[in-house]
DNA sequence: CAAAGTTCTGACCATCGGTCAATACCTTGT
DNA sequence: ACAAGGTATTGACCGATGGTCAGAACTTTG
């Protein structure tokens, strides 16, 4: 049956958090059950009912490290690229390279509230922070004193955001419906909103 | 056990369609199940199969008529609100508003790619670009003769749908952490790309 | 009124998430 | 060295799911 004291417990979440972005990776999500994940780290799956609360628990944590993932990656290309418009170009673009890199995980982040009727537990909020204050430094770098901006800048995140979705699902379609290249749609998006922190900082001071 | 011709095909398939949303309007998704839409209009679960391929194919038709739902009040918003701006601001309301409005529906649109792995398929694609169309028209309007209206108008589409999903998940946070309304981030969102119109319309006939 | 044709059912299958008594193993005390 | 006690792990079990399909229940046809 059963070796004893192998792993220790926290060994064993870390086996199981990987083992399921492995599956995740490989097979996508249909694929991926606590019997499978259980399978994965050669545990039977009642033991995972010990590591974690259940399975949401563990896709919560999955989730976690997906988007922590995402701000290190964004936090690497701000700190390489140059300030200004350039940066955010490059930001902008290596969040809907790492959507795309990471597809059934990132995917999972936002389609897992699906599933669960629950609110967006606290510590997910905050990494979830954590990336958004990337592009938020970045912006605040691009536009010096803004007085407005803090919705310019959610603005920006939450059009990034949407290019990238719709760029996964390929549902970024020109007015006769054909499908788009990515590309162009957030490069004017982000040029949109460089344009727009121009402005903002040539009027600064007033009112 | 069973009347017989008591309804059409037809009648039946819409039935079905008509309880999916009904109870995921009033339960949830996780409620949504082949065995409970069928005791909803009265039938057994194997009926069901004989109506739609399978579950993913009936959901795939909710999702159409989701869709379907949100263009014709696009269209409507469109038609009623004045032109240039101030109709972009209301068609990007009325947005949000109908996710708002039918939460769990419209989230099983951009949530359903989780669980099957297919690609879209055409039909729904078309039904996107129903209601991408009346944005665009909108912009056409409101630009007047723009060259790359293309990339500006599927960007402001994916502006606004982002916005959209984040505020749906409380996700539009400030720079610490806390959630804001999405009203000044969906205005915000509008304004700069009525000013990016407004400049490309500045500057048409150019290159 | 029987035969042929249909609509619909419900037993059945594999699988799922989840629970928990029982088991197999390890550690400790003597 | 060995038994007692404690702990980690299992796997049978539960209710429910999506899906299939032989055959029952009902209609129409001849």
């Amino acid at each position: 049956m059963a070796r004893r004291n192998d792993h220790s417990r926290e060994e064993l979440r870390r086996m199981s958090l990987e083992a399921a972005e492995d599956i995740l990776t490989r097979e996508g999500v249909h694929a991926l059950s606590v019997r499978r994940i259980a399978k994965s780290i050669g545990y039977t799956h009642g033991t995972l009912y010990l590591l974690f609360q259940n399975l949401d628990g563990l896709l919560l944590e999955v989730n976690g490290r997906t988007v922590h993932d995402l701000a290190q990656c964004l936090q690497r290309v701000a700190q390489q690229a140059e300030s200004g418009a350039a940066r955010l170009h490059a930001l902008a673009n290596a969040y809907v390279q790492f959507a795309r890199a990471h597809n059934a995980r990132w995917r999972l982040v936002f389609g897992h509230r699906t599933l669960n009727e629950e609110p967006t537990p606290q510590f997910l909020g905050e990494r979830i922070a954590e990336a958004y204050a990337v592009l938020n430094a970045a912006l605040a770098d691009a536009g010096a004193a803004i007085n407005d901006i803090q919705p310019l800048s959610a603005a920006l995140f939450a059009a990034i955001h949407g290019v990238t979705i719709l760029a996964l699902d390929d549902k970024l379609v020109d007015h006769s419906g054909e499908s788009m290249n990515f590309e162009p749609v957030l490069n004017k998006t982000v040029q949109v909103f460089c344009a727009a922190i121009e402005k903002s900082s040539r009027t600064r001071g007033k009112s």
